[in-house]
DNA sequence: GTCTATAGGATGATAGAC
DNA sequence: GTCTATCATCCTATAGAC
């Protein structure tokens, strides 16, 4: 991978989070990444080829990402890693999660996929744990934690970290 | 309002809430609702202006819809209706909540302000029950409720069903 | 691999007639 | 209020030179 074209990936990943896909014509792309417009139809085909390839990136991304927890055996660690997931997203990270996050509302890319390992192994955990409804848990638990991290992404880490230690003491508390 | 006007708006809302704002031509606006594409513009001054238009009839279906919580005095009874909120939403009101959820991600309209009362007032609901930290709770079972609409949007009212009763029965319990 | 130049079409918006 | 015709600009994509 050249650097131009690593650079291509870059700024199209920060104007599609900020701007959307439509909003952000290759013009502008190859102006902030000081490279001509035709080096990015050479490298990715069309416009669209060039958002395969970031949400190609970010399928890699995600899966390490939670890969710790994916690998984690014992199911109250689970859920505590899986609360405290949002608050590792560092700031240079915002445009990765805003794009995947947008992406979600595009007919296209909707797959909810990359997700799914988690929640089968929250699933386990709450199972584990003898909660009665374990997927159902699975699920809101999912559900508070994608909501955090959008809040986040909105607002910064700070402004949620108070509900980090309110969530683990929740869920601790419930499972005593 | 004319037939006409009404009819852009009501295209508009649905192809804004499925192709995006910029992924829709003002021309198959005009297409779609058998208009001149010159009208839209004599209506709505320009294609901003029509989303404008779209965004504070929204604001106002919103706040007819949160009203009757609002109004309920109830602590415990406004914990329910507010988890059954996102069940109410039938599907020729899909576009409406669609868009609403998608100008969340774009800069000039990511306003939080219209649900702002009733997460006040959920506040209040816990504060009466006694929990330890109403604000927080607020928050969080506002994010289950936002992050079950939004499921609800893409997989339709049934797969959620069940998350319903489990929910309320959930927070009955706490309650005791 | 990279750039410049340009084609071909779509887009938002306006003017003027009815 | 509504339509037709039109404009200036912008956009994606390609061709050809280096």
């Amino acid at each position: 991978m050249t650097d131009r074209k690593k650079k291509i990936l870059g700024v199209a990943l920060k104007l599609f989070a900020n701007d959307g896909f439509n909003g952000t014509s290759t013009k502008k792309i190859a102006k902030e990444a000081n490279v001509s417009e035709g080096l990015i139809f050479r490298h990715f085909g069309n416009k669209k080829g060039l958002l395969n390839a970031l949400v190609q990136q970010a399928a890699e991304r995600t899966s390490v990402l939670v890969a710790p927890i994916l690998k984690e055996a014992h199911p109250k660690i689970v859920i505590q890693k899986t609360i405290e997931l949002p608050f590792t997203i560092t700031e240079n990270e915002y445009s990765f999660w805003k794009l995947q996050f947008k992406l979600k509302w595009e007919n296209d890319y909707k797959s909810n996929e990359k997700m799914k390992p988690l929640l089968d192994h929250l699933s386990w955990a709450f199972s584990a744990l003898r909660y009665p409804e374990p997927e159902k848990e699975a699920v809101i638990l999912n559900y508070i934690v994608e909501s955090i991290a959008i809040g986040i992404l909105r607002d910064g880490t700070q402004s949620h970290e108070s509900l980090k230690t309110f969530l683990i003491e929740k869920y601790k508390t419930l499972l005593l």
